[in-house]
DNA sequence: TAAAAGATTTAAGCATACTTAAATATTAAT
DNA sequence: ATTAATATTTAAGTATGCTTAAATCTTTTA
């Protein structure tokens, strides 16, 4: 499989399972970086080698063949990701990076050495969950986006998803990181801000980052 | 550069420096196992890029800018080299096969920091010297082949090259490891066999072994 | 419900990286 | 110096992965 396969299959499993976009040709394309008609024609090709099913107009759907492949890509993804974190210390943003181009240059072999190295990790991290050889173990807990918490309620940051250099040095400047609890203290609904309590500090996040911050509820204790 | 033409530039180096081989096109192309047609193929294109000399019927050469190119790919490999030895105690062999897979998928930013975790190492665990960004830091010992080794002297192992699996588990099975002394009882030239004495023991080692392992005196102490 | 707007597909074309078969040049042998 | 053997190049063709432009379908909106 060629990168390109890799990274066409990888995408629609996370827009399918992970995000709740469409996954029409034009999504993918757009995600992709490709023209509409690239990913057409892409489309076709691997619905003949029954890794997906495309009927035109439709969105794509992997068969339970390019399920497997997608999934295999993304835990070679995640293994690599938690590997440079642990190993060098490289920042949220940089190890997407960097994982994004190891992840096909990773035998199978490569990828249960990174395994077993890093025992058996669940989640990479961004706090997203690694695959299991085959079938997902993903026991996510069940999250909501800071977005649309509560207000009142305490949560714990468990998922941060993006690929901006801005968002995660806002994170880092303000301590959003994963295992951290946090308080919500309001939503401005109207302005799309949220404002938290975390570490005894208050501060007040825009829409286009807190949607990108998972959390779950730990009031129950 | 794509993965092929990473591959082609780099076999030319070699070739051309470290090994005594010609690099016409055929050479080439039998080393990385594509037909003579594309190999010719792959040097006009690359020669019209300016990364190496192409005249018909002759051999290829590298321009500086090929060198310097083919030398950042040889730079990339053996650093994994070195990683995946040291980190994970993975085989001579394995190490190689990997750093083939990896070497094109490494940022310069991801090469800067192996050389920096691995303190800026000079040889991989082959004994072959990781070039320093540009130009090469290549001290190469001066060194020779232990087929070619003399009788009643005493050599210290500085370099094993191949790619085959069961020389690898000969060198393990009789300690034949990099930095190991030696002495050369005897040249069996006819039969092109070489004695020596290891770790208090005799072994004899036909050509196609001792051609594969480099040796430098320690006599002069 | 018909037209306008927006997506998707088809068509034609290009670059890369290969293949096999044929033509041509080089090299080695008589 | 021919000839034969060997190597290299050229030619023609294929698969992949992309592009833009035109045609077609779907969705929205008036
Ligand atoms: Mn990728
Ligand atoms: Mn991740
Ligand atoms: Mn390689
Ligand atoms: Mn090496």
């Amino acid at each position: 499989m060629s990168a390109s396969t890799e990274n066409f299959l990888k995408t629609i499993y996370c827009f399918q399972k992970l995000e709740a976009r469409d996954t029409k040709p034009g999504s993918i394309a757009k995600a992709l970086g490709i023209s509409n008609a690239a990913a057409t024609d892409m489309a076709r090709k691997l619905s003949e080698k029954d890794l997906l099913e495309y009927r035109k107009y439709q969105a794509l759907q992997l068969t339970p063949k390019g399920e497997r492949l997608a999934l295999q890509v993304i835990r070679k993804h995640r293994l690599w990701e938690t590997f440079l974190y642990r190993t060098f210390n490289m920042s949220l943003l940089e190890i997407h990076n960097e994982a994004e181009l190891l992840e096909h240059a990773t035998s199978d072999r490569m990828s249960e050495i990174l395994w077993n190295y890093l025992e058996k990790p669940s989640f990479d991290p961004h706090g997203d969950p690694i695959p299991n050889g085959y079938g997902f173990v993903d026991f996510e807990k069940d999250s909501t986006v800071l977005f649309k918490a509560e207000e009142k309620q305490e949560y714990r940051i468990i998922r941060l998803v993006s690929n901006d250099e801005e968002f995660y040095n806002f994170c880092c400047d303000n301590k959003i990181e994963i295992g951290n609890d946090i308080k919500v203290a309001k939503q401005y609904s109207k302005n799309q801000l949220t404002e938290i309590l975390i570490h005894e500090r208050q501060i007040v996040i825009p829409k286009e980052f807190s949607n990108n911050i998972y959390v779950t509820k730990v009031n129950d204790q």
